[in-house]
DNA sequence: GGATAATAGTTGAAAATGTAACTAACAAGA
DNA sequence: TCTTGTTAGTTACATTTTCAACTATTATCC
């Protein structure tokens, strides 16, 4: 066990301070364009990209808690981004859905952020990419 | 520019899911044995790898925010992990260094915290280890 | 059917974080 | 030396997050 163990080298440490510089970036986004939280970035993405779905579901997929979700939920539907439906099948759930204004700003977020992540990866060969992505993944249990 | 973009392959996304998933292992064990946060246990790293230093050299070294610094140095300076001396040559800055308690809790978390990046990366052959690493150093601007 | 447990989602209070303003000390130039 | 500007660190306040308790509904099983 070597005595010198520099916080640069430590995994969760590492992680934390890349996660926090990729994330800068983007954040910029959906705060000055939406005044977005990320939170309700991640809770539009879900129904944008995968549909229509209760925040039991979000919760689920996403690994947010259900109280950050409730209140992604509640702000974004304050805002018009989104509709609640009961369900018949249960009525303690609610089936989310964008509004047009939802979808709009998903695409154009959406969009973004693909043209965000090109530049993080511009450093990187293809390769290099596609293994980091892997390597998270994993990490992240995905 | 694709349609279907996924959030398990956008960059700041991934590695956050990572991050929260390799932190809380390691969260674990810093809360529960010594009842700390993680930027106080940042702080007791620095100067336990690097020696005494000041507030500003590790907001510099760690690109923490001076007021989470300062507040987490507050707080280890209360359990009597680290004693502040202000300096000589600029009475406005103290040099923080660890007391023997300090020490000890640092000899035991950054061996824990070694043995817990040997398994977060058992999973990897060397070369991966290495090259995530590098990748995570290089989105890090470390 | 009726009791008990589990689940979807919300809410309130406490803890943590972020932002800005602040104090005290130093620096530099007229 | 006096003014102005900068820096180290703290504090106050607003925003977010976390945790636990709560409501309402559905599931289980005797």
């Amino acid at each position: 066990m070597p005595e010198n163990f520099d916080l640069q080298d430590f995994l969760p440490y590492l992680l934390n301070l890349a996660a926090e510089e990729a994330s800068l970036g983007f954040q910029v986004l959906y705060k000055t364009r939406y005044g977005m939280l990320r939170t309700e970035w991640r809770v539009l993405f879900h129904l944008g990209r995968y549909g229509e779905m209760t925040a039991k579901d979000i919760c689920d997929r996403s690994r947010i808690h259900k109280t950050k979700v409730s209140r992604a939920v509640a702000k974004l539907e304050a805002r018009r981004f989104l509709r609640r439906r009961v369900q018949d099948t249960d009525r303690r759930a609610e089936a989310l859905a964008l509004t047009d204004a939802g979808r709009a700003a998903y695409t154009d977020l959406q969009a973004q952020a693909q043209a965000y992540d090109a530049r993080l990866t511009a450093g990187f060969t293809p390769d290099e990419a596609l293994a980091l992505r892997r390597a998270l993944q994993r990490l992240a249990r995905l």
